[in-house]
DNA sequence: AATAAAAATGATAATCATTATCAATATCAA
DNA sequence: TTGATATTGATAATGATTATCATTTTTATT
């Protein structure tokens, strides 16, 4: 199957609500789409702002929350209370390691675990909708 | 080996700071070792007030604080950014199953997960600290 | 191109959970 | 009983996020 280009997704999203493609959001959009790591809103403003210094913050939290609506970001909260966002559109599902000393974030999936956690669900006859798994502890680097 | 008592380790906690078990302390502890499930601050003030209706929310707060520094309760964020407590002194390790409908919180443990989990840390070199796992849904009875 | 309706923006106020502050009170060892 | 010290509750402050609103952009219509 093809897939759709994530510029796509987002304008036919704001199509279907009579919503415009600002340009703020634009520079919004395509800074989201350019970083790599998982970035809260106060960095991807900072961002934002090298490209455009008048988009405000609250663009940013908007933009943002239609982003995450629309199925090309994901939120997670990965340390105290902040959300960060990363793409998700056309990429596969992924928990995350995270180094509580230097802030790293890692990647992986395990089939044997998200196999593990549909055979529990099933046992409680609950279906899930989605799922947060994340070890928190010290990566290799940390470890000198 | 024995169990060292609740009640005890609080004690040794607080002695070893040159800290106080005072009156509005007894009674956050023992409301929050009645109570089985897992509550938010307002929900344990609210029993705590059926008490004593004196003690205040801080208090709460700064005992809780003090419960989890000292091994006999834990945090976890279930819900829309609000922190709820449950006894985790002497119990074993679980993951919670939560309905997103009627908030109901169920427990499970899942032996074969925890040691994928494990494996993967290895396999990054990372040492886990701790970890949360959360499967979000819709439970049995909400099926209808 | 001019106009009018609708949507979006940025500044800022409001909200909500949690923590910090501080004067008054409770606790405890001497 | 006293005096040093810890604790309390009320409330202010904080920090992240959302709501408000006057002004500006965008788009469709003339
Ligand atoms: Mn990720
Ligand atoms: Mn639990
Ligand atoms: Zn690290
Ligand atoms: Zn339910």
């Amino acid at each position: 199957m093809k897939q759709i280009p994530e510029s796509k997704i987002l304008e036919d999203f704001l199509a279907e609500k009579n919503m415009r493609l600002t340009y703020p959001r634009k520079v919004i959009v395509q800074v989201f789409l350019q970083s790599m790591s998982h970035l809260d809103i106060e960095e991807l403003h900072e961002r934002v702002r090298k490209v455009d210094k008048d988009i405000g913050l609250a663009t940013v939290y908007r933009t943002m929350n239609l982003l995450v609506e629309c199925g090309l970001a994901q939120e997670n909260v990965l340390f105290q209370d902040k959300k960060c966002f990363e793409r998700v559109y056309g990429r596969d599902h992924h928990d995350h390691l995270v180094c509580t000393r230097c802030r790293t974030v890692k990647e992986f999936h395990h089939p044997m675990i998200e196999r593990f956690q549909e055979k529990t669900a099933k046992k409680h006859e609950f279906s899930i909708v989605s799922h947060r798994m994340t070890l928190f502890g010290i990566c290799r680097d940390c470890k000198e």
